[in-house]
RNA sequence: GAGCGCGUAGCUCAGGUGGUAGAGCAACGCACUUUUAAUGCGUGGGUCCUGGGUUCGAGUCCCAGCGCGCUCACCA
């Protein structure tokens, strides 16, 4: 059964105490814990309402108790012993002694394992060292691990292991069931916070014909029973963009997403998303709110703005905003100048002449910034990383504008990612995003060429993406032609045509602002998690193959 | 997809320059009726990630593969 002869031997030595833990009279798989005339209180309960007393106070007026929990802890000492229960995240001390709980309940004390599940009746007491304990009158036995628990000390401490065995991490670790608890209080505070505004929660298809709402590549699967491939849906958005249509002013749905991209500690296939659009709003309207939002959620589960993450301490009640073109110039290093201006992002020739005036002047003066590898075609660039990103971002801007593989936007777009992005650990709004990277957006009135869109930025990465939602079907239809057309030039992740999309903006969107917050990204933020893996609890891995099928595979 | 690092007992880790594998916890046995990383005495436990190669000899050196982590690319 176990592929080693240590874990195998374990195994069977807990069968035989089982056995014997039957003969003295013990179920070994108990249906419930319930003694009589006794409430069973949690762990945390008991502390919860005890841990003032002091011993003498105990001692005056007994009080008698039942709980149940995992022993983490277990000291025999002759005739008594000490054992440290875990229910919950919480843990109490319980003392047995012969004398006390009987012949047969110590036979049961003595076969009992680190790990096992037990449940006690009897008085609280203290220690001689002051600690709250159980002395206990009755044991049950409950459930027993029949494997050995990780080193009590140093825990569960692989990184691969307390992925793939997350049950054990769980109860070894208790940092870890910390940040899951944060992670639903993030949940319950945010559908606080939209409930009270008039939001409706809603759920919309998973699986979906036509994989829309964000540039990615989707999963495929198949319906038999009507012979169709559907996509693993990429976003909510055009569903729910649908609902407001329909008159749903307001609304928002938190769950998951998948895309069939790569892994990092900021990407899982599949991830979580808050998305909400409200009517008659726009992208200004949506600013305020997420500042609103994420100070909300901040105090909710931390009871603080302030958070502390990769070392720096952040305060989410302190945002900046700044234009995409704005964030460009002001985050440019001053070791690569020229700076860019305004005007230089005005077209592309005026783009180009920066970036030429950029290399130029930055040409073998500082190695580590900028390599002599200007003739170099780009897709050794993009993939290679002995470059300095901006360098690179600033050569595949240059490269494709010449070729004119991309719009102007796009490489705007390009230059800000590699500058600015990685700067961006305090709270920032960035905004007005050019047309090309933003197929669902709408038009900034004075400037066609950017839309009303933008996301917000903290910890370094992006955690959020919002805009005016593009309202006029012609426009869109539109749009969306021009994405088949990249499709078509070999973007895997262009928007397809979404017909029915467009006849919904026909029957009249209202003006409207929708967003999309990552919620693993945020629970990073609100717990200082380094790894999007830490805030997942079963986040993607490799599946293992045992020793024996990989030779079966082999042969 | 690329680069770098890691993989030794159930767990946490040691194992200069190649010489047949070790500690602590856990496990098993004994002692111990207020301990708390309990203590004392004793015992067992390993395909050193896998497969090749070099060598008289490989945990150690070389090659290939697998898994994980980090960085980069893609992306949210």
């Amino acid at each position: 059964m176990y592929e080693s002869e240590f874990e195998q031997s374990v195994f069977d030595l807990r069968r035989e105490k089982l056995r014997q833990i039957e003969a003295l009279g013990h179920p070994a798989y108990p249906n419930s814990f319930a003694p009589e005339n006794l409430k069973v209180l949690t762990l945390a309960a008991i502390r919860g309402e005890y841990d003032a007393f002091t011993g003498e106070a105990l001692e005056k007026d007994r009080v008698n108790v039942a709980a149940a929990g995992r022993i983490m802890a277990i000291r025999a000492q002759g005739k008594a012993g000490f054992a440290v229960l875990q229910q919950n995240g919480e843990r109490l001390q319980i003392y047995a002694r012969m004398d006390a709980v009987g012949e047969n309940a110590f036979q049961l004390y003595k076969l009992l394992d680190m790990g096992d599940h037990i449940g006690v009746s009897g008085y609280l007491f203290r220690t001689r060292t002051g600690e709250l304990t159980i002395h206990v009158d009755t044991l049950t036995f409950l459930s027993k691990a029949m494997l050995p628990l990780p080193e009590k000390y140093h825990g569960l401490a692989d990184v691969e292991l307390r992925y793939r065995q997350r049950y054990v991490d769980l109860f070894m670790n208790a940092d870890v069931r910390e940040v899951f608890v944060k992670r639903a209080a993030i949940l319950r505070a945010m559908r606080k916070f939209f409930d009270a505004r008039g939001f409706l929660e809603v759920e919309t298809p998973m699986m979906q014909p036509i994989a829309g709402g964000a540039a990615a590549k989707p999963f495929t699967t198949h319906h038999n029973a009507l012979d169709i491939d559907l996509y693993l849906r990429i976003a909510p958005e055009l569903y729910l963009k649908r609902l407001v249509v329909g008159g749903m002013d307001r609304v928002y749905e938190i769950n998951r997403n998948f895309r069939n991209e790569g892994i990092s500690t900021q990407h899982n296939p599949e991830f979580t998303m808050l998305e909400f659009y409200q009517a008659y709003a726009n992208y200004k309207d949506l600013m305020d709110l997420t500042e609103e939002l994420i100070q909300f959620v901040a105090m909710e589960v931390n009871g603080t703005t302030k958070t502390t993450f990769n070392d720096v301490e952040i305060d989410l009640s302190q945002w900046q905003r700044f234009t995409m073109r704005e964030a460009i110039i002001k985050f440019w290093p001053t070791e690569a100048e020229p700076r860019p201006m305004l005007t230089d992002f005005e077209s592309v020739e005026s783009l180009l002449g920066w970036i030429d005036r950029t290399l130029e002047g930055n040409l073998e003066v500082r190695a580590g910034f900028v390599p002599k590898i200007l003739g170099e075609p780009l897709i050794h660039l993009k993939s290679s990383s002995s470059y300095s990103p901006l360098y690179v971002a600033l050569n595949f801007a240059r490269n494709s504008l010449e070729l004119e593989q991309a719009p102007l936007g796009k490489a705007i777009a390009e230059v800000f990612e590699a500058v600015a992005e990685p700067q961006l650990i305090q709270p920032t709004i960035i905004y007005d995003f050019p047309l090309a990277v933003s197929p669902l957006s709408k038009q900034k009135p004075d400037e066609p060429d950017w839309v009303e869109r933008f996301e917000f930025y903290i910890g370094g990465f992006e955690l959020g993406n919002a805009f005016s939602e593009l309202n006029d079907p012609v426009e869109q239809r539109n749009r969306f032609l021009q994405q088949l057309g990249e499709r078509e030039r070999g973007d895997a992740e262009a928007h397809a045509m979404d017909e029915d999309y467009v006849r919904a903006l026909s029957f009249g969107l209202p003006p409207t602002g929708g967003e999309g917050i990552g919620i693993d990204r945020l629970t990073m933020v609100l717990t200082g998690s380094r790894s999007i893996r830490d805030v997942i609890l079963f986040p993607l891995m490799r599946p293992q193959a045992k020793q024996s099928d990989a030779d079966a595979i082999s042969e």
